[in-house]
DNA sequence: GAAGCACTAGAGCGATCGCTCAAGTCGCGC
DNA sequence: GCGCGACTTGAGCGATCGCTCTAGTGCTTC
């Protein structure tokens, strides 16, 4: 068997915490759903529910970095990156019947003023994805300062996008937040190279 | 006394529900912060739980419109005003100890897949906002595709801006995403002279 | 083959979940 | 003052919550 008792347990519960978030979430659902028997979660996981929620996130948060990196380590072309990473997340939200956005975001709002372990390994996953997309964003020339600005930027309107999208179950959303992205990178982008300019 | 037992309920659920979403809200717990009768929330509202939860999202949704009004409604300058609002949120958030953002975006993650009347309430009261937000951007010259693409970036950046500080207790965040937001308005604004000059 | 350990297995704990229901209080129209 | 509908009140329903606990299985190491 390839798969452990443990990975099944957090990949299960990723898929549960997509769906329905974290409070809506029972551990006895979680078991049925990894085929994994009730004693083993309190076996890999002695905190309970809380500590297999903290995994998840962490687990999910780095398959999700995993996917930016597909689209920004091997281009030269940010812009394009862009706009094909949320044209790609508009299409896998449509096709997945508006479940498959951000794996974590639900549980970062339950959890934001509840549990602060949980509420921090969300911020240690959105942190890790800004410091990816900064260090993209700097290969192509911006300041550390400007990067940051245009990865939180990025960030906020992927995460808008894919909120809005599920409300109201309209890929187009994700479509129209993309556009600004990608323009905002290409501002960003134009904007070092003027200042690039001026210092000569 | 002013307040109804019925708006009692409402706020009461409102303040739970942005606190810590749906799910991890308690029939019991609302009733005792509304300080009202447990039966009085089923002659009220006889749905249960998720009546009383789609009443409070589109009165918080309406509350929420009302202070989109209040920044946008009086000004010819629309930069400004989303610079003020996005400022006016971050001091909020920070002064609130980061719990005072959307009042019902974690509830719409987690009712999107899991609960149509409940989605369908979140989904009609972000529309909602767009429309506020549209009708002053075409106020202001703009075509009604232009606004509703800078209606949507807005949104996003904002809701993007309210979880990543929520999440990383950072109001900086959200005023990143102002400044972002900001550009926006005035490159639509602008893109919107050039193209009336270019008419002539 | 015995001992030790990691893991499986699920019955069952007390607490809480959303909700029902019968009984009651209250004010208003007649 | 009587009747009636609006609203209050809280006990208690069955189901589910997260979790504990004991027992058992199977692999590894002497």
């Amino acid at each position: 068997m390839a798969t452990t008792t443990k990975d099944r347990l957090i990949e299960a519960t990723a898929e549960l915490f997509r769906h329905q978030g974290y409070s809506a979430t029972g551990v006895k659902e979680i078991v049925d759903a990894a085929r994994a028997p009730f004693g083993s979660m309190y076996h890999f996981f002695p905190g309970g529910k809380e500590e297999l929620g903290a995994a998840t996130i962490r687990w999910s948060g780095a398959m999700y970095g995993e996917l930016i990196e597909i689209f920004y380590a091997d281009t030269s072309d940010p812009v394009a990156a862009t706009r094909q990473f949320f044209e790609a997340a508009a299409d896998t939200v449509r096709d997945t019947d508006y479940t498959d956005a951000c794996p974590i975001a639900t549980v970062a709002l339950e959890v934001a003023s509840t549990s602060d372990p949980l509420r921090r390994a969300t911020a240690d996953v959105f942190e890790s994805w800004l410091v990816q997309l900064d260090a993209h964003f700097a290969r192509n020339g911006l300041t550390k300062t400007q990067a940051r600005s245009l990865s939180v930027s990025l960030f906020c309107l992927l995460e808008g996008a894919f909120l809005l999208a599920r409300a109201t179950r309209e890929h187009r959303h994700i479509r129209a937040a993309g556009r600004t992205a990608a323009a905002a990178v290409r501002d960003a982008l134009e904007h070092r190279a003027s200042t690039v300019a001026r210092r000569r």
